[in-house]
DNA sequence: CTATGTGAATTTATTCACAGCA
DNA sequence: TGCTGTGAATAAATTCACATAG
């Protein structure tokens, strides 16, 4: 097969089936089916099988994958195959949330710069990261860290995602309730909770 | 036009128009055209058109469309028109976090229930509802609340999905980094801010 | 005999182009 | 003339069916 371009939604997809090998592999599995797999993330086998078909050829027929070499290849597509740092902007409970999370570190995520406008935040220590002024965004740049998450106020979002852009970043996960506007150079994730919750009544009879 | 089901794609992007039309509401804008709400959301003014095409003719031509009417239509598609209560389970920095959203009630959301396994926080009040013990899932019931949230670590996670579909929860919002199995009648969107993150390097250029 | 890999078929979603109405 | 509404065209994603390899 002639390797082109991964579909976005298989791209999507990846980090899930990583962190059910990542899963798998802890629990001293060595190779696993699609089928298995499927039923773990929750996905049907010829699904699991076509995005694997996309960059190569990793499993063995009448056995399965090997868990080991293919979380490696995932994580190589992902380029999560060497850690990433990352910083977060805005230190209230959705950045303490983020920062608790202790899945990032199995992503090769590595959230090394903290930001807050609150005075009283700044200086304080979390985990082992210091947070640091808002006005200190463009230091990013010289500690080449690119990737950002913005977990702001609303009103405060698009100021600081241009001073992140400003800054170098080139990939933002926004949590704020609104669009941000970036160069095209520049890829956005917005994870809306609020949206999502809002088109749960949609699926749900109505008595 | 025949009107026949309308597109996931489409429902998940309503929400996020209705924002914007509440917004602009909220700015004494009594109209907007395709175009202006497409630069407002990030999207293609003929998306938009499409989307509100899929059930109903709400614009005039050469105008635009009436915010106040295509915003009760949008409310009345997803089901947003009567105020849904909805429970939250883990009050830890995430579930403080979304309690904290103000947009919820905005969409006709209210968190009216809200549980947690720790003694510590039982009884506690959150803005005006009090921390109930995991224990009383079932009284959700009677309570007619059908809509949930899961924000608890993941390993009690699928405890309390269980728990939810006991006491006749059918749209479960899950924050918890697994995928959860629910019988098929119960609709389930998951957040999973981790993947998320960890997708971001992919579409970042490495230099 | 089992489970992968993949073209082909199907379904779903997006984009286009323009007719139609105010 | 301006902006909507929508069939038709295109593109993208999913599902199927089966050849193929261990």
């Amino acid at each position: 097969m002639r390797y082109h371009r991964i579909p976005d939604e298989t791209v999507r997809r990846l980090p899930i089936y990583l962190r059910a090998l990542l899963f798998a592999a802890d629990q001293g599995q060595e190779s696993i089916s699609s089928r298995d797999l499927a039923d773990f993330v929750g996905v049907n086998p010829w699904q699991i099988r076509k995005d694997f078909s996309y960059f190569g050829e990793f499993g063995t027929r009448g056995v399965g994958y090997d868990i080991y070499e293919l979380a490696q290849q995932i994580k190589k597509i992902l380029k999560l195959d060497v850690t990433k740092q990352a910083a977060l902007v805005g230190v209230g409970n959705l950045g303490s949330a983020i920062l608790a999370y202790p899945d990032l570190r199995m992503f090769g995520l590595d959230i090394t710069a903290v930001f807050d406008v609150n005075p009283r935040k700044i200086g304080r220590k979390v985990g082992d990261v210091e947070i640091e002024s808002v006005s200190r965004l463009r230091t990013l740049e010289r500690r080449k860290i690119n990737l950002a998450i913005i977990a702001v106020p609303r009103n405060a979002a698009q100021k600081v995602a241009e001073a992140l852009v400003r800054a170098g970043v080139m990939g933002i996960l926004n949590f704020s309730a609104c669009y941000i506007t970036v160069p095209r150079r520049v890829k956005v994730i917005t994870i809306d909770i609020a949206t999502d919750l809002a088109r749960l009544p949609y699926y749900v009879p109505t008595r």
